[in-house]
DNA sequence: GCGACAG
DNA sequence: ATCTTGTCGC
């Protein structure tokens, strides 16, 4: 017998039906052409992140109050139902990030103002990125910050941090190429759900943070990897085991 | 056929 | 994401 596996997503089938859902839901994302969600002070915003090990993922949320600072990053753990593919990260990786928001929801002091993903938001073939879908199905504004690109870009940001150039798909500008910090590589930034495309930027370019990846998203990343370890810090605190959150949507084409 | 390809 | 050692630079 073997260890379960996920959901082989290499199937043409199977790629389409989601692909087809991607387009559908891609049509209900709002973003305005300036402006939307915009940051004020107290407000909870989310930066996530996960890591894996075979069908098991250690998923992480860190809470950073607006104009404060970091208050907790949470973890838990989850079952993968899905395999990686290009393209596809939202249902594999959504489904986790749903899981351990509907955790912290009680425990957080308000509402969550603002999620912050890895992977992009519109920067994406079919415009449903991991920030987009997570944005839709929680129906708060999101953002996309994805190390590496999806659509190669014709220009780059000036070295100095700050510097910013927009990132186009197909002609389009869905994003934004950003220098988080001085000579270093830039991270992709675009809008997932209710924000523009300027806002986007300026929120990631607005977190604290002298490396590249602004700190409550470096730090989501540090706490998913401590966990996977079996460790602790003393600013995590552990939610246990949550099972995977699936839209309807997603139970009918998902086994 | 070959290279690209978020995490 | 994960598999892996040393090494160049601020």
């Amino acid at each position: 017998m073997h260890s379960e596996m996920e959901i082989g997503i290499s199937n043409p089938a199977v790629r389409q039906r989601l692909a087809r859902l991607q387009r559908r839901l891609a049509e209900r994302v709002r973003i305005p052409s300036s402006d939307g969600y915009g940051p004020e002070p107290g407000d909870l915003l989310v930066c996530m992140d996960a890591q894996y090990s075979g069908n098991k993922a250690w998923v992480t949320a860190d809470v950073h109050e607006h104009g404060r600072g970091h208050l907790c990053t949470y973890v838990c753990r989850s079952e993968v139902h899905l395999g990686y593919a290009s393209g596809f990260l939202c249902f594999r990786e959504g489904p986790l990030l749903a899981a351990l928001l509907e955790g912290i929801r009680e425990i957080l002091p308000r509402q969550v103002a603002l999620l912050v993903t890895d992977g992009h938001g519109i920067a994406h073939p079919r415009r449903m990125g991991l920030a987009s879908w997570i944005g839709l199905t929680t129906g708060l504004p999101s953002v996309g910050c994805a190390k590496s690109p999806l659509f190669r870009s014709a220009t780059t940001p000036d070295p100095a941090r700050g510097s910013l150039v927009p990132l186009k798909a197909d002609g389009r500008v869905v994003g934004s190429v950003v220098r988080t910090r001085t000579g270093v590589k830039p991270v992709y930034v675009s809008p997932g759900h209710l924000l523009s495309i300027a806002s986007a930027a300026g929120i990631v370019l607005g977190l604290p943070g002298n490396y590249r990846l602004p700190d409550p998203l470096r730090r989501a990343d540090m706490a998913a990897r401590f966990a996977q370890r079996g460790e602790m810090a003393p600013w995590m605190e552990d939610l246990g085991e949550l099972p995977p959150v699936l839209p309807e949507s997603l139970q009918n084409l998902i086994p």
